[in-house]
DNA sequence: AATCCAGCCAACCGCTCCACT
DNA sequence: GAGTGGAGCGGTTGGCTGGAT
């Protein structure tokens, strides 16, 4: 059974907004607030889609939004921010005032995934969740409401407290699930493809997204995606994070122009895992991480190749048994 | 001056999730 | 528990703009 349209798109205007509509819209949420957005375009008068209007409000007319050429700190904040979160904009967004998931998109379109397309010694390591319990399904959606309001009120810590009140993290969890679940072929280890997809993006950006779907799961209190990242956040980006670095061998060539960790086979498979082990370490001091003091708050980011060495701050090494992130080697980005 | 082309960005669209009934 | 509406997310599109030819 169809879902009826989100508005009856009948005698709706479409395309740019004019300033006397964009007046209409202000003056009207400042009079009433933000939501009940459905209804309104019909309350203040307007020929447009709830949708629009909210669109238009969010990504245009919101009083603190930041106006202005992408700064080199925010640029920086993105790129971590991506290899962290994938494309997940809103949640990016959520780290940069006064920037819009809209704004953020387009400018990691425009100017930072060409840049990433150009960079030459980087490495994707992709695991592909879409092999996942619901993986590779997700497309948008939103996490829930009560997550974002703790998150916008700053409640972050609090549920982060929770979280580590009840051990495990829901999405390692799943990850737990998914670990049962797939095949060692689930591993992908990937340059960029030769087309269109920069190293940055890659399809890990899909999994990054079924990973979002994961955390969203809906048996027992809800996770906190965004607070989670406030921790992977302050440790990549707090005072001192370093730049990522990227191991001496890796390549991040076009599979037809140059060396590459996919196997031999073109896929991705455990043998790749293998490889990797063999000749990746993955320095987990060059992101300036403690994680052997963080297990719990690094549960989602831990590693899933059994034969893949992370070398834990202080020495050693340690092996992780899931991965929930593709992680993105930069070097001089 | 006219045309072409690539880049940028605002807006649209489809999908998904959550809350409510 | 199922159905539905509201809302939010990410991908994509299309028009505008500026530079190149």
């Amino acid at each position: 059974m169809g879902r009826a349209p989100c508005c009856e798109k009948v005698g709706l205007k479409k395309g740019r907004w004019t300033k006397e509509e964009d007046e209409i819209l202000a003056r009207y949420i400042k009079e009433h607030g933000e939501g009940s957005w459905r209804s309104l375009p019909k309350n203040a008068g307007l020929l447009r889609c709830g949708k629009s209007c909210r669109l238009r409000w969010i990504n245009y007319l919101r009083a603190d939004l930041k106006r202005g050429n992408i700064s080199e700190e925010e640029e920086e904040m993105i790129i971590k921010l991506h290899a962290t979160l994938g494309n997940r904009w809103s949640l990016i967004a959520g780290h940069l005032p006064g920037r819009t998931d809209n704004e953020i998109k387009n400018y990691w379109n425009s100017h930072l995934s060409r840049r990433a397309a150009d960079f030459r010694d980087g490495v994707v390591v992709n695991v592909d969740l879409s092999k996942l319990p619901g993986g590779g399904k997700r497309r948008g959606g939103r996490v829930s409401r009560g997550v974002m309001a703790a998150a916008k009120a700053g409640k972050d810590k609090k549920v982060k407290e929770k979280e580590k009140g009840k051990g495990k993290s829901k999405v390692a969890e799943a990850e737990q699930q998914q670990q049962q679940l797939k095949d060692d072929d689930d591993i992908a280890v990937s340059t960029p493809s030769s087309h269109s997809q920069p190293c940055a993006t890659t399809q890990s950006e899909e999994q990054a997204q079924a990973s979002a779907s994961g955390v969203t799961s809906d048996d027992g209190p809800e996770e906190d995606p965004l607070a989670l990242s406030e921790e992977m956040m302050s440790a990549l980006l707090g005072p001192g994070s370093p730049k990522l670095e990227v191991g001496p061998d890796r390549s991040c060539m076009d599979s037809d122009s140059g060396p590459s960790v996919v196997d031999s086979e073109g896929g991705p498979t455990g043998d790749v895992a293998q490889e990797l082990g063999d000749k990746a370490i993955m320095d987990w001091n060059l992101m300036g991480l403690d994680i052997s003091t963080a297990d719990d708050m690094w549960d989602p980011l831990v590693w899933d190749y059994a034969d893949m060495d992370v070398v834990v701050p202080g020495g050693g090494h340690q092996q992780q048994e899931e991965v929930m992130s593709d992680l993105f080697f930069l070097d001089n980005m």
